[in-house]
DNA sequence: TTGTACGCGTTATCAC
DNA sequence: GTGATAACGCGTACAA
């Protein structure tokens, strides 16, 4: 018989194929342990079955749950996700993303955080060259018009904790972390501002700081050194921050919980073991990909057909009920 | 002019070309913006720029680490790295291993934790099927004879630990976890023995289990149930493990340290903000992840030819020195 | 429904 | 050194 009649069966076209062809064709291929070249299939089509995925920082502890995320949803659909690992370096994710572009995927996620309004030029002008070709951006967070986004929910998600914080009679907050500038960490910080001051808090001051376990502490070591007054409420722009804070509270000889409290976000894996159990909120990185991947891989994507990503409070001993 | 001259000056051919057709050609690609179809390159190369990394569970906190090193060494390479989760499922792996095939990647590495011998002959039929097609495949730990193989080191870091712990003065110890035939989590086991025991330790039990949180508390509450002297130390197989002791210790009203020791391996993150401070041994995943790439792209590897990974021990405070 | 023939974007082989 | 041209493996009009 024809390669046609093959290729036909192979991959899912519309036409139909007379029963005895396929069962042939179909044992064939399993006999010869036949695989269809995908890049030929590319070629061919002229678009290729890939989603690239473009990170800031791969170590970084939840990038592991979002890679799940859009992992799954992509064997779900039948994609094959490429990663890339910008390293926060402007150059280089200018230059990844013409790498990227090279494999014409269907979809490209960014998962960069950025400044606001900071993009270069030559970045837009190769996301608008990509755009062109058809591949959907998706960006995490707050993307240009034209583009794809979805975000996380951080305002809403910090807003739950301050109210909760405030309700467990928490007076006085300072916030440590989060690059001044940055969506993520402002989304945090206004949030959580927010709620534990309609809850009657006060937030006295915002330490802006690199997201990072070491800033957190020696933000953190800088203000016990300043004198902090029990029941003060250390809130970290993410759980790494939120170690490092805790640790600094034990150096300094205080005590995380009954003499300063901590709380955090993200509830990475292992938040439950730092200090006494870090209170934070679950931040839903795995859904968060998976939802990432099927807007980078559906043909008409909506923007608001989802709900909103949940955030879960989660009150751990690192705050415990403050009796006034 | 031809397009073969342009080919030639775009990809790195071999061949010479005039260097006034050089700058034309590049000045044109600049532009317009002309990044290669990597899929078209393939088919008419017959080999991608493709590296594909197959793990067991994305979500684990050391994928991270690993596939830092991975995308690193790509880049280096100028590879692209596409990855793939079997979720542990057998079945999945051959599936995703089959998907992977469709690529026709230079390299196939295999994260994926296994029994000794469990492998099913439809695996090796498509892993020698890849071999085949000039895919190198790599596997992480120890790999069957034709297959590329680049392991950790798990047996003599844990054989440096267990030494390093009955230096401090512990002389009773049990493991905890480790699936039972898991190579892994073997070599951490009787590498730990042998250090512990040349130096004068003993390891009453070993309690194998699942390589989770869960798994180690369970384990260790039972353990402090039947009743543990002081002093006794509790080796988890790795430090999400030992996270999970470390809470049982805690919630059994004993102390982490001066009551009951506890060691882990790998260092997560976190692990220095796990109680007083994790024991445990830092596992370089990411330069693990970076020689599995080289392993894999590279015409000719040699087995032996980089020195064993370092697997440094760092003491902390769940492992204080006990004095006799 | 099936087969033929061409095109996808690129590299490689061969003459020039 | 350079330019035609035949592959590469596959999808798909178009004709049969």
């Amino acid at each position: 018989m024809s390669l046609a009649t093959a290729s036909r069966v192979l991959n899912g076209s519309t036409r139909k194929v007379a029963e005895s062809y396929r069962e042939r064709v179909d044992a064939a291929a399993e006999k010869l342990g036949y695989t269809a070249n995908l890049s030929a299939q590319a070629t061919a089509r002229g678009t290729s079955a890939i989603v690239a995925l473009l990170v800031a920082d791969i170590g970084d502890v939840s990038f592991g749950q979002l890679a799940s995320g859009v992992v799954r949803g992509a064997e779900e659909a039948g994609f094959v996700v490429t990663i890339a690992d910008t390293d926060r370096d402007p150059e280089r994710e200018l230059r990844l993303v013409r790498t990227m572009r090279g494999q014409r995927p269907r979809g490209l996620i960014l998962g960069v955080a950025r400044n606001a309004g900071s993009d270069s030029a030559g970045l837009q002008n190769e996301l608008t060259a990509l755009a062109a070709v058809g591949c959907h951006i998706v960006v995490l967070g707050e993307g240009e018009p034209g583009q794809r986004s979805i975000s996380l929910g951080n305002r809403v998600g910090a807003e739950s904790l301050g109210t909760e914080l405030a309700q467990l009679g928490y007076r006085d907050a300072v916030v440590v972390g989060g690059l001044e500038g940055l969506r993520a960490s402002d989304d945090r910080i206004d949030g959580f501002t927010a709620g534990f001051t309609a809850g009657g808090g006060t937030v006295a001051a915002v330490r802006h700081g690199a997201t990072t376990r070491e800033a957190g502490y020696a933000a953190a070591r800088q203000l016990l050194a300043d004198g902090l007054p029990e029941g003060t409420l250390l809130f970290g722009i993410s759980d790494v921050v939120a170690a490092g804070i805790a640790s600094a509270v034990r150096d300094a000889g205080r005590e995380v919980g009954a003499d300063i409290a901590v709380a955090g976000f993200d509830d990475i894996p292992t938040s439950r073991d730092i200090g006494p159990g870090l209170t934070t909120v679950r931040a839903p990185f795995a859904a968060l990909g998976h939802r990432a991947l099927r807007a980078a891989v559906e043909t008409d994507w909506q923007p608001d057909a989802d709900p909103p990503l949940t955030l879960d409070v989660v009150v751990r001993g690192s705050t415990p009920r403050r009796s006034t």
